[in-house]
DNA sequence: AACCTTCGCAACCGCAAGGAT
DNA sequence: CATCCTTGCGGTTGCGAAGGT
């Protein structure tokens, strides 16, 4: 299994490593250790660009790495790390270290999102899914999903509220710099919305807007935020240490933007 | 047996963050 | 402070294998 061997136009080669070139890799590594990607292939005698090195050493090459089959119990942890870190990979891969972000993605992607989908778990909010309908105006009857609780009342607990919001911002698409854009030119429209739609690719964009709709709606304007974090904080904290604090971050800005809205 | 579809996975690309200059 | 460079990340693609018709 691999991709075609080429040449890029700086005579870089492309595709598919040899073994050969993994011997080459793993010699240079072990004698020099890792560091200057840009400069490693030429002195370890490859043809390749310090970036491909760099993905075939950390995804493949690397010691310690977990090959083969994903057991039930890590499935059961991928899904768990997901509900609180979205797509961030790299972050879930910290939590299982035998595996590679690579690995994770690529099982999600094949195979978990769908498994989760079809035993009726909306795979991004991690919600279960109540109804499907098809779209009216779609002629590809694609289902528009909607979450077992369309009201976003102040009960909605916050720990979930963080995790989409993770979920949405994790999205490099949904930008935090797009995501300010949005509130700042809609806000009293973003305000009255108050349905999670999930359907169609182009449809993702609402994911966002119902992320902070009830943030600024519900949530960010009636509770203080140590009252909302207080609990979820402490955890996340107890599971995943620090990696929660990249996403309080954010919530931070974002609350203080709320603020100004209001 | 031939063709088609789906799955699994390695690798690529573009972008962003952070450090160096 | 601005620009450049390197590294890291996440999304996507390409391809062989496996399974289905």
């Amino acid at each position: 299994m691999g991709r075609t061997t080429w040449f890029d136009d700086d005579g870089l080669k492309k595709g598919e490593w040899t073994a050969e070139e993994d011997r080459m890799l793993v010699a240079y590594i072990n004698e020099y250790g890792l560091g200057d990607w840009r400069a490693m292939p030429k002195r370890a005698g490859l043809q390749r660009c310090g970036k491909s090195c760099r993905l075939r050493w950390l995804n493949y090459l690397r010691p310690g790495i977990k090959r083969g089959k994903f057991t039930p119990q890590e499935e059961e942890d991928i899904i768990k790390f997901h509900s609180l870190l979205g797509n961030r990979w790299a972050a879930i891969a910290k939590q299982m270290p035998n595996r590679t972000d690579n690995d994770i993605k690529n099982h999600w992607n094949s195979c978990l999102k769908k498994r989760l989908f079809r035993s009726g778990i909306d795979p991004v909010t991690h919600e279960p899914v109540v109804n499907v309908k098809a779209t009216s105006s779609s002629t590809m009857s694609s289902p528009t999903l909607t979450p077992s609780s369309s009201t976003t009342d102040s009960s909605t607990s916050s720990a979930r509220l963080l995790n989409r919001l993770a979920a949405g911002i994790s999205s490099r698409k949904h930008g935090l710099d797009r995501i300010k854009n949005m509130i700042l030119s809609e806000p009293r429209q973003a305000v009255k919305e108050d349905k999670l739609m999930i359907s169609s690719k182009e449809d993702e964009e609402e994911e966002v807007n119902g992320c902070f709709m009830e943030i600024d709606d519900n949530l960010i304007s009636t509770t203080s935020l140590d009252e909302l974090l207080c609990e979820p904080y402490d955890m996340y904290q107890s599971d995943l240490g620090h990696e929660i604090d990249d996403q309080l971050d954010l919530f931070l800005e974002i609350h203080s933007l709320g603020q100004d809205l209001s």
